[in-house]
DNA sequence: TCCTTTACATGATAATCAGCATATAATATG
DNA sequence: CATATTATATGCTGATTATCATGTAAAGGA
């Protein structure tokens, strides 16, 4: 049946944000077409015509979950406040207990290391474009070493954003919580030596 | 066919060797029963009278990687050392190239959270364990300050090597890496404030 | 009003999955 | 030497996978 005007970008988008929810709850791989279909209300044949594979919906999925993030850190970034809020945001209890609207590189690193060279390049230059604008929030310490911080800075939170989701016990992950909120702001704040 | 005595014991160890290297290489989820009986030169029929279920077979690789790494961990500091050069190991070239001998923690922390409360206690178990021993090596600071400061090393290295074997660039790699060890090591030898 | 276009549905494909039932062959035991 | 045992092989099951070919119904243009 046919459709209105612009129909068609409207169920493609909502088939992108489905999958962009779904792939970082349950996996990539344990996600199928014709589940995400359903999901979106709609059944698994049309998927072909909105994407020529599972693999290219996967690249597009990462592409604008990757962008998203980074204009979410931007209006942080503008708001002034600095990098604190948004540290206690991304190690907030929410964020751990939310996976399918968080970060896609704590959901997506391991997985990515496994994929196509041409998904890994696009990965790699949105992290570091990523962590060029948290390095430009780091007070103190010349560009280098600033940006050297925000990598490291990075990959503290969102490992233990994973040990965190990792653990059942609700106090415990809490712990990790707390110690990755204070060494990510000690980090954040001031050099080490 | 009928072989020698303890020839089952062996078997089902090549089997658990074989499935721990390809878990951590590949993702639990994109590992076959089938293809990795054929690895261990078997055929996949078989492996029901080793494992009642290929969720079995997860559980019991988990245990044994993490028990292995401890006791590796123990080892190392038992040396007397200090906790240098694990950190150096951890982050190093070889470390990011092989992931299929390498830390647990670092391949499975994504795929746990979505596992079984069972399986998530004993990791969890674990990787306390681990922290405690970590903690223990760590100059200065009182017992919870120490464990609080292992808990945040293990996930910056954990995040770190994931982002380094995400990124395909081997410069970029490598620069991940040196973030890594650097930040790792000062967060090793002294507390923050 | 008719006809073309098109967004999606339906149903089929071959491959692969975990799991199981049965067959086989060799060894340990009598 | 005969027999019972057993580790593994073979081959099946039904479910699920990604992908594709064809069918259908309605909107837009004539």
């Amino acid at each position: 049946m046919r459709y209105g005007k612009g129909h068609k970008d409207e169920t493609r988008k909502r088939i992108l944000d489905v999958a962009a929810k779904r792939f970082r709850k349950d996996g990539v791989d344990a996600v199928g077409v014709a589940g995400l279909m359903a999901d979106a209300g709609l059944t698994h044949g049309g998927f072909y015509s909105h994407f020529p594979s599972k693999e290219h919906l996967v690249r597009e999925v990462l592409d604008t979950v990757l962008e998203t993030r980074h204009a979410s850190l931007e209006r942080s970034a503008a708001s002034g406040k600095g990098i604190e809020p948004v540290i206690e945001r991304y190690l907030s209890v929410r964020h751990r207990d939310e996976p399918e609207n968080g970060c896609p590189f704590a959901c997506f690193a391991v997985e990515i290391a496994r994929h196509e060279p041409e998904t890994r390049e696009m990965f790699t230059a949105k992290f570091n474009r990523h962590v060029e604008l948290i390095a430009a929030h780091l007070p103190e310490g010349s560009e280098e070493q600033r940006r050297q911080r925000a990598t490291a800075l990075l990959g503290l939170m969102s490992g233990m954003l994973q040990l965190a989701r990792a653990t059942p016990s609700p106090e415990t992950s809490d712990d990790i919580l707390a110690s990755a909120r204070q060494h990510a702001l000690a980090m954040a704040v001031a050099p080490y030596a």
